[in-house]
RNA sequence: GGGCCAGUAGCUCAGUGGUAGAGCAGGGGACUUUUAAUCCUCGUGUCGAAGGUUCGAUCCCUUCCUGGCUCACCA
């Protein structure tokens, strides 16, 4: 697909050191809720070293692995409450709360996913459920069980917590769907089965060769590695606190599994400007596919892998985000319109790539005028911008009714509309229009800025707006004069009638 | 307390081992033309502090100060 990748610099210094491969880079979500743009950062910042892997003629492996065997640990806001029943069953295995998709974990993936294809994310999607189920884990989970009493002092030295007596690191599921509080007291490895207490006392016996339970987290990571033969794998800071999971998982993978650790990246968040870090319980949250609304999927890559990854970033998808356009776009396109330009076109003619060419043209965008199926993708992301997040300031909409707004026009300005309804031709271009306002407001003795409010106000329900010629040269000349006549005689009337 | 990141012009941030930069804001000027107008023009700031390495550091090392985030399974 694309043939030139984009291999930042700090990617191209992490596939230096990470040796001749084969590789499997790999990156791991849950999910538990929505997956945001922060997660995204993660698949971007693995999806950069892989590049800068194949870049070096390595082969390489890329895969997403998505923890939908994990237990669902806390009720979401927007979750039904009466799912918290379902606390402590795995995501693949809890229904739907919108029930549009198979599972909790696809409800949430699904989306993602669809996004990663958009962006051209050659990953393999992985879904730790189906894994377990189809015996990928089988020997590792073996191996780990084997190694319990060794896991579990790693777990203790590394983190400083006591584990309890009966920990395990395998956790098989109860018949009650619980995936958590049973306790493992025999192993039979000829059958790949455990015998367990429920959290009721009743035994049980578990299969992990058919996924009828997981490994626990912090020994899955680093039975992962192994599995899947890891070589890669960036960790947000939360991970990689010191005591945290990549602290044991690195111990237990040369210890026990015997397997080297991993090429490592440290990644730090993304918050969204003006509210902080996201967060699905806080509600703060930037999905991907909102953003691949206002800017193509190479822009969305830059945007939150940022220069450096390893550093914070503050997205301003507001006030800030022309300029990022404008910078992203020079790199990209030989004559860019100015992304805030692109605004005011875009709320002028709607969606139709025609008029705003018609509109580019005369403002002498010549270039951006030529493509129209890319002016139409343009138009979009500057129309659902300025809609969504632009201030106040850019947004403005002409009217398809006369504007209630109209009522506090005074009587010289409906005069002034009348006279350009009188004056204004088809054909003329931004500039004759400008004059043609311009010289009409002088001639009646009004304000320039009295006069263009009127005309705002009769179009668009606000006292000021894009510049008048250009703007108004770019519209129906038969709906402005029938606009600006009708505003006219309406308002005089009603003023007669008083 | 541990970890990561940051501390450069009023603001947001680039940046390089060898005389400090951009955008915005602000000052001045131009334009008979509203608009977050447009065009031209203007930036000596202890590059957080102190040491060290070097012929030379804002950039490398050490220590310290300040701020942000993070720390047992929400990147």
């Amino acid at each position: 697909m694309s043939s030139n990748l984009f291999i930042p610099p700090w990617a191209e210094q992490v596939a230096e050191q990470l040796g001749t491969g084969p590789h499997v880079v790999v990156t791991g979500i849950s999910p538990s809720g929505n997956i945001h743009a922060g997660n995204l950062r993660e698949v971007l910042v693995a999806e950069a070293v892989a590049n800068a892997l194949k870049a070096r003629g390595l082969e390489v492996r890329f895969v997403f692995h998505a923890d939908t065997i994990d237990p669902l640990r806390k009720i979401a806001p927007g979750i039904p409450a009466d799912y918290k029943s379902y606390i402590g069953h795995s995501l693949s295995r809890v229904p739907d709360p919108e029930g549009c998709h198979d599972s909790y974990a696809e409800h949430f993936l699904s989306p993602f996913e669809e996004t990663l294809k958009r962006m051209e994310m050659h990953v393999e999607v992985l879904r730790s459920h189906e894994l377990y189920e189809d015996g990928f884990y089988t020997e590792v989970t073996r191996e780990a069980i084997e190694h319990t009493e060794a896991l579990r002092r790693i777990l203790q030295e590394v983190s400083g917590r006591e584990m309890p007596k009966h920990w395990s690191p395998y956790l098989p599921r109860a018949g009650s769907g619980q995936v958590v509080g049973a306790r493992v007291l025999e192993h039979l490895p000829g059958e790949n089965k455990v015998v367990f207490a429920d959290e009721d006392g009743w035994e049980e016996v578990a299969d992990y060769g058919r996924g009828e339970g997981k490994l626990g987290w912090r020994v899955e990571l680093a039975a992962r590695w192994k599995a899947l033969g890891a070589t890669f794998e960036p960790f947000g800071k939360d991970h990689t606190s010191r005591g945290g999971s990549t602290d044991t998982a690195d111990r237990m993978a040369e210890e026990v599994f015997r397997y080297p650790v991993p090429g490592r990246y440290e990644y730090e968040w993304i918050q969204i400007k003006g509210k902080g870090a996201m967060s699905s319980s806080k509600g703060i949250v930037l999905l991907p596919q909102e953003m691949l609304e206002i800017m193509p999927p190479d822009a969305l890559r830059r945007l939150i892998l940022g220069r450096d990854p390893a550093r914070a970033l503050d997205l301003d998808l507001g006030a800030g985000f022309p300029r990022f356009m404008d910078e992203y776009r020079a790199e990209v396109e030989p004559y860019p319109v100015p992304f805030a330009h692109l605004v005011t076109v875009a709320q002028t003619v709607g969606g139709e790539p025609e008029k705003a060419a018609v509109m580019l043209r005369r403002g002498g965008y010549e270039e951006a005028a030529s493509d129209l199926a890319e002016l139409r993708r343009d138009l979009a992301y500057a129309r659902n911008w300025a809609e969504k997040w632009a201030p106040e300031s850019y947004r403005f909409g002409v009217r398809e009714e006369v504007p209630l707004e109209v009522a506090n026009l005074d009587a010289e300005q409906r005069t002034y509309l009348a006279a350009v309804a009188g004056r204004l031709e088809d054909g003329m271009d931004g500039e004759a229009t400008q004059d043609l306002l311009y010289s009409t407001a002088v001639e009646l003795g009004l304000k320039p800025k009295t006069a263009f409010g009127a005309l705002y106000t009769t179009l668009l329900g606000k006292k000021s707006g894009p510049k008048a010629g250009s703007f108004v040269a770019g519209l129906d000349t038969d709906f402005v004069r029938e606009r600006f006549r009708h505003v006219s005689g309406l308002t005089t009337a009603g003023e007669v009638e008083d």
